[in-house]
DNA sequence: TCTGGGGTCCTAGGACCC
DNA sequence: TCTGGGGTCCTAGGACCC
């Protein structure tokens, strides 16, 4: 069972707003979850269904949303918001399995296997997005299959608030008709190419013939002919995954020409990553540094550490050492800071290098990361700092 | 006032080893 | 008798997801 909130972000905000004594329900009007403009991130998140019938789509420019639907109405959310009713999905889903794959904040897949044998399966499915309605107020589209992929298909049929399914023996009828770009894990880039090979419908793609999309597209080749036959025997992953890279980026208010303010913004970002690296505790092995110019060119330089750590000091000292070799004088965009091959602190081995100068940089994080904690992320900053920050936005 | 932010996975090429 | 073959590790870039 593979289950996804509608307009997550603005069916949520939504519920919020009303209960928190505004009058107009969001749902009900052309409205959009967007960015803010003036910092540059003015894109569409998320979008009611009637914003959704003047053709607006989730990713594209605020102004263009507007050109579609001049009276559109735009909202800024509050992630705080969207983890809150994310919970609570899952906290009544949690009654029903114990296996819950949670797939990204407002979709999960659910291993029904019990119900399937018995063909309660459906029955489930109304039950759930029934509670889901009257007790959380949302709506939800349910996909049901005999694996994950076909799922999340069907999930993705008609909605709002319905339940579909794809068996095996209804791919050719529901599936096969459906242009490509619907298919999971077919994105814009690949698209056009099957389009020139005139394979316009997941049909088209699967009835290729598989060796010779593989010599072309290589191992994403195998699954998308998979795919488009409805081939997919990936497991409902229930148990916590660690991350295993952590990074923050942020696009700035205006292009900085400057390699002294960079090194202050990547600080900010160093200051960030590693709290959370450390909040999980875990430690990296690599730091990654990477920049967007003002024409959306993006480059990147990574390095391998001699040791691995979570110290912002030591974080940021590579950072900057790779931010100093790649940036070449140009107007930034956007920069981003990234660590990557992560593993937990206890199970880390001691550096031979571990000296009483680290043991203070240990203690030094911990302390800020407390303060963080108890009295939130902006209580306490860096002198150098202040002033800048009304370039960056950090949540 | 044109284009977010956080992730995972894959590929290609180069360095280096035996 | 100019330059094999197999492997690992590292870095840069890109595709895709929500």
């Amino acid at each position: 069972m593979h289950i996804d909130v509608n307009n997550a972000f603005l069916s949520w905000y939504a519920i919020w707003r009303l209960k928190n004594g505004e009058a107009l329900d969001i749902r009900e009007i052309p409205a959009v979850i967007g960015g803010d403009e003036s910092k540059r991130s003015g894109i569409v998140l998320a979008k009611s269904n009637l914003a959704k019938k003047f053709g607006i789509v989730t990713g594209e420019p605020l102004y263009q949303a507007r050109k579609k639907c001049p009276e559109i109405k735009v909202f800024q959310g509050d992630f705080k918001v969207y983890r809150e009713y994310s919970n609570k999905l899952f906290n009544l889903l949690a009654e029903y399995k114990d296996k819950i794959e949670r797939f990204s904040i407002d979709e999960c897949f659910l291993d029904m296997t019990e119900y399937l044998m018995n063909s309660k399966l459906m029955d489930k499915a109304v039950e759930i997005q029934k509670r889901v309605n009257e007790e959380l107020e949302f709506t939800v589209n349910i996909g049901l299959s005999s694996n994950k992929l076909l799922a999340k298909m069907a999930s993705d049929f008609e909605k709002p608030n319905k339940i579909h399914t794809l068996y095996p023996n209804e791919i050719e009828k529901k599936m096969w008709p459906l242009p490509i770009g619907e298919l999971f894990m077919l994105g814009r880039k690949t698209i056009p190419k099957l389009y020139n090979m005139h394979i316009k419908t997941i049909g088209d793609l699967a009835k290729c013939d598989k060796n010779e999309l593989i010599k072309k597209f290589g191992k994403h080749g195998k699954i998308m002919w998979e795919y488009a036959n409805g081939i997919d025997d990936s497991k409902v992953i229930y148990k916590y995954e660690p991350p295993k890279s952590i990074g923050n980026s942020t696009t700035l208010a205006k292009d900085v020409q400057n390699l002294d303010e960079l090194n202050r913004i990547l600080l900010t970002l160093a200051d960030h990553v590693t709290f959370r690296l450390r909040k999980y505790h875990m430690v990296a092995g690599v730091v990654n540094v990477g920049l967007r110019t003002k024409d959306f060119k993006d480059y990147s330089h990574q390095r391998k550490l001699d040791f691995t750590t979570s110290n912002t000091k030591e974080i940021y000292s590579m950072a900057k050492k790779l931010l100093n070799e790649l940036y070449k004088g140009e107007p930034i965009r956007l920069v981003s800071l990234k660590v990557d091959k992560l593993s937990d602190k206890n199970e880390t081995q001691l550096s031979l290098f571990d000296t009483s100068e680290n043991k203070k940089q240990e203690k030094l994080d911990e302390t800020l990361d407390k303060i963080k904690e108890k009295y939130g992320y902006s209580s306490i900053t860096r002198a150098g700092k202040l002033g800048i920050e009304k370039n960056i936005k950090l949540k």
